[in-house]
DNA sequence: ATGATTGTGGGAGAAAGTGGGAGATAGTGG
DNA sequence: CCACTATCTCCCACTTTCTCCCACAATCAT
């Protein structure tokens, strides 16, 4: 399970290291980064694209709403291979997508993880600390850990 | 179950000892410690944090609201494993969203414990302390044995 | 009292993260 | 088709962080 956060450099190649963590979840075959839906990126392992490959294909093309999502999916998603050390190479057209210079912050999502540039991401943290607002969303979802 | 409150300190590698009588409780499997409601840490055994994981995990990601929920429950959690003494490493993010220094208060809240800066803590026992706020407070909820 | 358990600290080896060089590969133009 | 250039990939090296292990003090129970 892909949990927490880590910041990572991305270096000159466009390199980024993997935290140790997530890497044994990807190392047995791979993984898919593509575009997320918030200005950053998602990689996935393979088995998991493969369960959003399947349900964006059953929906209807005549739907144009479909087809962009199916576009969005498809035409940014990018397989990639960790290197030797744990480092993934991540294309230049998906980096300028999230806006991704010499850092990045990896955040994991249970089944996959975002990656995000630290300024975005901040931003994201904002909301995200914000107790007033959490306390509301946990009670609109009953997500008490007894229930 | 997790009951009682015990105070702890942090080492300077972020190193927090776990009350004996937590450990057995932890042991098996190690714990999940992620962000509480009230810039306090809670620690949930691998198994309750799995129901919470399951829900969180069905919701539909092209939902704004499902996606920042996401990244609150998952970015800041957390696996940790007690080690042969004993102890669970904190990382450093989760210690700083909940203001941890060089002791932590351990309090047993059944199911899980929550971790505490002292500070905080204090703070939190004032109010729990305040005899004639409790007989108001508490009214609403309905505590008779029956449930 | 004394042996066992619990809590705390620190050192050494291992692992993680980062950077860069050199050969291989692919693309471009003559 | 060949030569040149730019990019990529593989490999190695270094630094920092982490993890495992042991040691000691304090507390508890017999």
């Amino acid at each position: 399970m892909f949990l927490g956060q880590y910041q990572h450099t991305i270096d000159t190649k466009g390199r980024l290291t993997i935290p140790a963590r997530f890497r044994e979840i990807l190392a047995e075959d791979g993984a898919i980064v593509t575009q997320g839906f918030d200005r950053n990126l998602m990689a996935l392992t393979t088995s998991s694209f493969g369960s959003i490959y399947d349900r964006v294909n059953r929906m209807n093309m005549t739907d144009p709403k479909a087809r962009l999502l199916k576009r969005l999916i498809f035409s940014n998603a990018n397989r990639v291979e960790v290197d030797k050390v744990g480092r993934i190479l991540i294309p230049q057209f998906l980096r300028d997508v999230a806006g991704l210079e010499s850092e990045a912050i990896l955040v994991g999502l249970g089944d996959f993880f975002e990656i995000w540039s630290s300024k975005l991401w901040d931003e994201q943290l904002t909301q995200i600390q914000d107790t007033d607002a959490n306390a509301q969303r946990f009670i609109a979802l009953d997500l008490s850990p007894g229930g």
